[in-house]
DNA sequence: GGTGAAATTTTAGGTGC
DNA sequence: GCACCTAAAATTTCACC
């Protein structure tokens, strides 16, 4: 999809505020409404915009901790790795997870209540799982910054 | 602030869709729309839910590049970490930053969209800050997952 | 917490530049 | 492709029970 310098802004917007209303929209962005919603609609439709979501505050939340989840697979076939994949999706305290370069990385983050709580993530859950060769947990003690607005032109 | 089950639910769905509509959410509770309303109203007030924003597609807005970065920081005065912190929420490459335990250790997500800018990125800002005693990068090549949704109850 | 009505916003259509 | 206008539909919001 092509985007232009006033698709940016659009995104930028949303991004920052995704309730923000059409007329305010394009009066920021310096259309009137009729166009400036047919782009964000056309945004949508691309699969540019993903999805729209409320972000809690995870200390008010209750759920203050996050862990940085290491783990390293053992070589075995692809059933096995699709196994893991669907089984992180599946975990609700699974937040992010990414498959790193190097070799069968994989980098989560869990969030969690409390160091029980992850003792408990641990235990039933990741340690169970099949073709696992090591785990190594890292704690945040601080959320220094979490944004959700990519770095666009 | 209290919560109980409604709230949590109502929480739950607006952590898929921020744009449900009242009258759509308060079906999915079992509540009218008023007392759904006043409810949404006094989860924002308390700051539980923090903010409302589209999500965009690290891919196909030409981002795919996730680096996360290990950083070191030598042991100094105060002043000199909150210029660290103050340099990362301002740098828009950085999408989360956490302190986590141990020692002066944080943990950055940067997004890019390639490893030239990802150098860039380290010669003309990070590696200029004061301070800093070692950095160690790591690549993702795939997001496996990457949820708002917080495990509550 | 529920009801109903008012106010605001969204959204679609049509015309001309 | 955009501005402008109009109007219908949907949604939010509020006073009141």
């Amino acid at each position: 999809m092509q985007i232009d310098a006033i698709d940016r802004k659009i995104l930028a917007l949303l991004q920052e505020d995704g309730r923000i209303s059409i007329a305010d929209l394009s009066a920021r962005v310096g259309l009137s409404p009729s166009p400036c919603l047919r782009r964000v609609r056309a945004l949508e439709a691309s699969g540019l915009i993903a999805r729209y979501v409320a972000v809690l505050n995870q200390r008010a939340a209750g759920l203050p901790v996050s862990v940085f989840v290491s783990i390293k697979l053992e070589r075995q076939r692809e059933e096995a790795l699709d196994a893991f994949s669907a089984a992180i999706r599946r975990w609700p305290e699974v937040l992010e997870c990414y498959l790193m370069t190097g070799q069968r990385d994989y980098l989560l983050r869990v969030v969690v209540a409390d160091l029980e709580s992850y003792e408990r993530f641990l235990k039933t859950k990741l340690t169970r799982l099949e073709g696992i060769a090591s785990i190594e947990s890292s704690f945040a003690l601080e959320q220094v910054k979490y944004s959700n607005v990519l770095p666009l032109g």
